[in-house]
DNA sequence: CTTGACATTCTAGCGACCAGAAGGTTTAGA
DNA sequence: TCTAAACCTTCTGGTCGCTAGAATGTCAAG
C-alpha cells in the first residue's frame, strides 16, 4: 500500500504521515521497487492510534511514549489511562479558563455598545477599557 | 523610560516589547544617546492596550488592524466591538468542542478501567478503542 | 576596578503540521 | 509516441507568539 491509500484509510494527509515517520513516531517503512513508501495492515493500525489519540487532545510525545511501550511488548493500557484522566482535567481547566474569558468579553461588548463609537483616543472607548485591563488578569487561551 | 520600566508597567517583558517592535505593533522608539530604547507615556498605552486585547484571546494581526485604525486617527471602535463579539463566539465554539471532549475522554477512561491492563495488542485495552475513533470526529483542541 | 544590572543584536527553538519547489515514476489516453 | 495526470521523493521555509541563549556594550555603585 502506498502512502497516499494508508492517508485515505487513516483520514490524514500523506505530509503528515511523513512528518509522524520524521519524528519518530512511525518506524521507516519497507521501501517498493522505485522507493515509494509500503505500507501493510499493522502501519494502518499504528497510525489509527496515533490519528485517534490526537483526536483526544494528547500531544505527539505522549503518544510517543504510549506506542514505545508498546513496541517493547508492555501494555500501555495503565500509562493510557492515566494521560486520559490527566487530559481530561487539563480540559477542565481549560473550559473553566475560557468560560471565563467569554463572559468577560461579552460584558465589554455589552459595556461597549453604550459608548460613543466615534472617540479615538479618549476615556469613552471601549479601546480604553481594553487598555485598562493590564495587570487584572493571569491567563488564557 | 528604558525598556524595562516599560515591562513593568505593563507586565510584558522586555524580550516581548522589542518582539512586538519587530512585528510592527510597536514603532521604532526613541533612543537615547546610548542607544538604548526611549519610550514615553503613550508608548505605554499603546503597550497597554496591546496586553489588554491578548488577554481577551485577540491575534497580533488583529490587534496590528486595530493599531492601524487608531494610527490613521480613524475611531476602531466599530471595529473593536464586532471583535469581541466575534471572539467570544468563537470561544464558546471551543468549548463547546472542549466539553464533548472532556465526557468522551472520561467515558474512555471509564470503559478502560473495565478493561484488563496487561493486554498488549489484543481488542480487550483501551488503545484499541483509540484507535478506532479514527474517521469519528472532526475538529479538537 | 570590578561587579552587577541594565541594554543591544542575532539566532534558534517550541508544536504540529502545511505549502511549495524541483524532480522521479507510472499509467492512461490521443 | 508523446504527453498529461496522478502519484511519489526530498528539502526548505512558513505558521503563531513568543522564549532562551550567545556575544557584546553601557553605566552606576562599592
Amino acid at each position: 500500500m502506498q502512502i497516499k491509500e494508508l492517508a485515505r484509510q487513516t483520514a490524514l494527509s500523506d505530509k503528515t504521515i511523513r512528518y509522524y515517520e520524521s519524528v519518530g513516531l512511525l518506524p521507516p517503512p519497507r521501501r517498493q521497487a522505485n522507493n515509494y513508501r509500503d505500507y501493510g495492515e499493522t502501519d494502518v493500525e499504528r497510525v489509527k492510534l496515533v490519528a485517534g489519540a490526537r483526536t483526544l487532545g494528547l500531544s505527539l510525545d505522549d503518544i510517543g511514549e504510549v506506542l514505545a511501550l508498546r513496541d517493547q511488548r508492555e501494555a500501555p493500557c495503565r500509562f493510557v489511562l492515566n494521560l486520559l484522566e490527566q487530559k481530561a482535567d487539563e480540559i477542565k481547566q481549560r473550559i473553566a479558563d475560557l468560560q471565563r474569558l467569554e463572559a468577560e468579553l461579552r460584558q465589554l461588548h455589552a459595556l461597549g455598545l453604550t459608548f460613543p463609537t466615534n472617540d479615538v483616543d479618549g476615556k469613552n472607548c471601549v479601546c480604553h477599557l481594553i487598555a485598562e485591563k493590564t495587570g487584572k488578569d493571569k491567563e488564557h487561551d
